[in-house]
RNA sequence: GCCGGUGUAGCUCAGCUGGUAGAGCACUGCAUUCGUAAUGCAUAGGUCGUAGGUUCGAGUCCUAUCACCGGCACCA
């Protein structure tokens, strides 16, 4: 037997006989390490403690302590176990896949029968049963053909199929816990007794196509999530009972900003405060559109077929649109519209009017458009996902040549007005050409080299996404991370040389011939409704003052402060805070419970005091001490906090 | 669109095996003028998502349909 070399991360190393398992080496070093140990990490790599290690490397040995590897180990021996669950309370389930996900795992079944929610805490109860067994897991490498078979012979189509899908003709690793067989990569912890019974949850139970394919089978996904200890699991359930507490339709409610309704699915109806919300946040972009030189157009809600069809969203998309047909009394034939999905096409039309010459380029067109999608009923989802929205669409038509620069400048632009809501931090998701595309290679390259080289300019990293271009363009997109650490893609930059194709769109160039015009297409906010929900759900309801539709309430608390809270609103007014009386005869208390709820970022309480003393008591939101302040003070204060950041002095 | 769940007063929710709808908060009225997250009392408010059906009788059972929720698929 050959000797290999193993180098610990204290830079120690020993000689071990080739083919030592990561458990020899624990139990060499020491009786409490091996019962300890759950795994190793062999050359970074995350290695069960029973495989064998055949050559030098680098190796540490993982416990409970480690949390990475334990966590995965936890969840994943928990979906295998699960599994096994599933499968002794109804034998005939069939089982499919079942890897570890975010703060969990999840395993999809077929069974005819649906699980309903009770059977999870039955589920649970005999998840913990195996777990007290404390079965060894083991593992067996099998050539492919006995998998097959074994598979075959129980009736498990889904395994054989996975098994088949696997390139190569590499053996196949198979485990066991306790009696309980499953394909799976591994690694795994060494009995079942090593998972911690009481720090796991069955969350949900969800449907889910086999293999991602909408033309599959719809299995049955129970999702579950757990952690190295029982705190840690409690936090997380408490992090899930706080996420729901700022949930924008929660919220929305709560704040009088928008209500839905059977009549209107997918469509929001604003109230004033969402409204006002809604109009600052438009009002702003207007100007930083203008400050960037774009300018503001607007075109057609409901336009003909035919330039839909000539724009090529007619054939892929029709059933996603609203068709509007009329009947004309001396129409040959009935007109068929739609209402615009995007903007896109009626900005070329813009951009076609009269001639263009190469000094007009690049030229900026936005509009705040109306978009009207017919989107699938189960991808709705508040006003996240709506049928009828308005993105700050804009299109900038140019030359390949000033892609990069213009690519550049957006990415700033972005940059400043995230952070002026907010947002410090974006994603950056840089999606390249498809497998099916159209331009030559070489045009290809020197867009992806423009995007790339803007990125690069601006000294921000990027999530390369291969291959998930347009098949016209690659393009940027922007993601925005929420307080509860959900990601909402907002801005996009997409570039076209396809539409202008399309619609016919040229320029004159230098050498007095038309040319072809690049079209990017670019949102930063993307549309209102997700980006007004997105702010909700971050700031949890408390907005920045600058966009908080009621900024501030003047609550009285004797009915002799009255006309006082009265010149109190009209100053604010007057310096252009959102203010409002509330001289309601109920007591302070009550009044600041009920504007705290409501989100009201600053309430002014007036007694006797601060009549007599032209003060006012401030208290804001989500403090609970309070500060008197001079009237003549409090007022270019808050009108100084009202300003939107750009307009800031 | 697919799988599962839900749909009762403005809001949050209760209503067991079918017998003709209940609470708290909010609203309204009266009293209270009370210093920082719910003052007291009283009145009023729904035909139970919608449409059919079973039944002597349905919020409660059945069918269809719509919307919403959790996922999946989709997102120009």
């Amino acid at each position: 037997m050959s000797q290999i070399s193993l180098t610990f991360p204290d830079g120690n190393s020993r000689s071990y006989e080739a083919g030592v398992t990561p458990a020899d080496v624990a139990a060499d070093i020491s009786s409490s390490l091996r019962k300890k140990a759950i795994s190793a990490t062999i050359n970074d790599q995350h290695w069960d403690l029973q495989w064998p290690i055949d050559a030098d490397a680098s190796i540490a040995i993982n416990t409970m302590k480690d949390e990475a590897p334990a966590l995965e180990l936890v969840r994943h021996d928990l979906a295998h176990i699960m599994a096994r669950a599933v499968q002794e309370i109804w034998p005939e389930t069939q089982v499919t896949i079942g890897p570890v996900i975010q703060d969990g795992w999840y395993y999809d079944f077929d069974r005819t029968e649906p699980f309903v929610p009770e059977d999870l805490a039955l589920i649970e109860k005999k998840m913990k049963e195996i777990i007290n067994k404390r079965d060894e897991v083991r593992t067996e490498i099998w050539d492919r053909k006995k998998a097959v078979q074994y598979y075959q012979d129980r009736n498990e189509p889904y395994k054989v199929e996975l098994i088949e899908s696997i390139p190569g003709d590499e053996p196949l690793r198979m485990y066991w816990h306790g009696d309980w067989q499953d394909l799976c990569r591994g690694p795994h912890l060494q009995h079942t007794g090593q998972v911690p019974a009481d720090a796991f949850k069955l969350m949900s139970i969800a449907g889910a196509y086999w293999r991602g394919d909408s033309n599959r089978p719809m299995l049955q996904r129970i999702y579950g999530t757990a952690f190295r200890n029982k705190e840690d699991l409690k936090s997380h359930l408490h992090r899930l009972e706080e996420a729901a507490k700022r949930d924008h339709r929660k919220l929305g409610r709560e704040m009088d900003l928008f209500h839905m309704q059977e009549e209107a699915p997918g469509q929001v109806f604003w109230h004033p405060n969402g409204w006002t919300v809604y109009t600052t946040l438009q009002d702003y972009m207007r100007r930083k559109q203008r400050a960037g030189g774009y300018q503001e157009i607007n075109t057609p809600q409901v336009v003909d077929r035919k330039l839909w069809e000539a724009s090529g969203h007619w054939d892929k998309y029709q059933e996603h649109m609203f068709v509007v047909e009329v009947e004309e009394e001396h129409a040959k034939e009935k007109a068929i519209n739609a209402l615009k999905p995007m903007n896109c096409p009626c900005h070329v039309q813009v951009f076609n009017q009269g001639l263009k010459s190469y000094r007009d380029l690049p030229l900026r067109l936005a509009e705040f458009g109306s978009c009207s999608r017919y989107e699938p009923s189960g991808a709705l989802h508040g006003i996240m996902r709506v049928r009828g929205f308005t993105q700050d669409d804009g299109h900038i038509f140019c030359t390949e040549d000033q892609i990069e620069a213009e690519c550049a400048k957006f990415i700033d632009f972005l940059a400043g007005i995230y952070k002026d809501l907010g947002f410090e931090k974006f994603e950056i998701a840089f999606a390249t050409r498809p497998e099916k595309r159209v331009g030559s290679d070489e045009s290809w390259d020197h867009v992806e080299g423009a995007l790339e080289g803007a990125i690069k300019s601006t000294g921000r990293d990027f999530r390369l996404e291969e291959g998930d271009g347009a098949f016209y363009g690659p393009k940027l997109d922007f993601y925005l991370t929420d307080a509860i650490g959900r990601t909402w893609q907002c801005g996009t930059f997409q570039v076209d040389p396809n539409l202008p194709e399309r619609l016919g769109a040229t320029y004159i160039g230098e050498d007095g011939n038309k040319h072809r015009p690049y079209m990017l297409h670019r949102a930063t906010l993307g549309s209102f409704e997700r980006f007004v929900g997105i702010l909700i759900e971050e700031h949890a309801g408390k907005l920045p003052f600058w966009l908080a539709p009621r900024q501030v309430v003047v609550a009285t608390i004797v009915s002799d402060a009255d006309d006082y809270a009265q010149e109190v609103v009209a100053a604010l007014q007057a310096a252009g805070v959102r203010a409002e009386a509330d001289t309601r005869n109920e007591k302070i208390n009550y009044k600041v419970r009920e504007h705290s709820v409501g989100k009201v970022p600053i309430i002014l309480a007036l007694g006797a005091r601060e009549v007599a003393e032209r003060t006012v008591t401030a208290r804001r939101l989500g403090e609970n001490r309070t500060s008197v302040v001079n009237l003549s003070d409090i007022v270019p204060q808050l009108a100084h906090d009202a300003t939107p950041p750009d307009q800031r002095g």
